[in-house]
DNA sequence: GAATTCACTGGGCAACCTGTACAGCGATGG
DNA sequence: CCATCGCTGTACAGGTTGCCCAGTGAATTC
């Protein structure tokens, strides 16, 4: 799947306004209701929409600080390290990597001691062997798409151009 | 902020179905669609909602592998790479952390082989040390807020009871 | 070269939803 | 006891959605 050029400016337009609909969309972009319509039931049927959940904040939620914490698991107990970290919802995210650590996941708590408290739930499992935190202080870039979306559509116009 | 327990259970819902509107919000939930409206304007100017912007995933645009990379900075020359890191779009979000490195950065490539060109591009800059990759080879807990979401909201209701 | 396929356009329709406003009501708190 | 606050239920106008269609142009196929 990739996208071109009106797929690119569909996305950055909704990325920067998601409130607007299908037929201010289609205004924008100077093209036909349906195609619009069109473009975005593929964009979805292909997956590269997932959908359109809201961004919540857990800061607001008061959950400020956030960390990452890289854990090394012991042989075989993956599937249950796995199954122990879904159950936390302080757990944002998790992944396993290679490297050193086995595991990467990122945690959110309410305060630098809440954090203690986290981390004590996430390693207090057996078959976590070890866990190194590193607690985020500012985050220059947050979670973004619009630039590789750019880049994307880029890619495919220059290939169809060449 | 806080949240009650019908602020969570909105944002679960809009969190499951994001299509929904208000007036299908306020059936499911049971409550006015006027209450629907207020909760949501008080959670989007209260910051908990930032968005709702789409969810593009970055495998379907054509860019499957995920790494996380270390990077040691040199003194003083923070703001500079964070501005460089910002120019690179497969750089999907930055922090600041405590710890050994001094940055923690996420990466997307075109293929493993594509990775090593990212990765040069990022660390091909005056002011980074070094940088330590770990590449995602699953993904087992998919960055997620339901939990947390229903978490905070159980914590208030438990709050007002007790 | 001719036929076919495909995406886009521009239009129309009914049904629905949104934004906004208002009065009534019960609970909360001073 | 009174005022405030949030929720309910209702109403209205306007915009939007989902869906349909015929026509056009360009690219693909035979």
């Amino acid at each position: 799947m990739s996208i071109d050029g009106l797929d690119g400016r569909l996305l950055v337009l909704l990325a920067r306004e998601p409130r607007i609909g299908v037929l201010e969309a289609s205004r924008r972009l100077g093209v036909a209701r349906g195609t619009v319509q069109a473009r975005l039931d593929r964009l979805r049927s292909s997956g590269v929409i997932r959908g359109f959940g809201p961004n919540v904040d857990p800061a607001a939620l008061g959950y400020p600080v956030t960390a990452f914490a890289t854990l090394e698991i012991k042989q075989g107990q993956g599937a249950d390290v796995r199954a122990h970290l879904d159950t936390v919802p302080e757990v944002l995210e998790l992944h396993t990597t290679t490297g050193q650590g086995d595991m990467l996941c990122r945690l959110v708590a309410r305060s630098n001691a809440d954090l203690q408290r986290v981390i004590d739930r996430v390693v207090g499992f057996e078959g976590i062997v070890r866990a190194s935190t590193a607690i985020v202080m500012e985050n220059p870039v947050p979670l973004r798409i619009i630039p590789l979306v750019e880049q994307a559509a880029d890619d495919h116009e220059r290939g169809h151009r060449a």
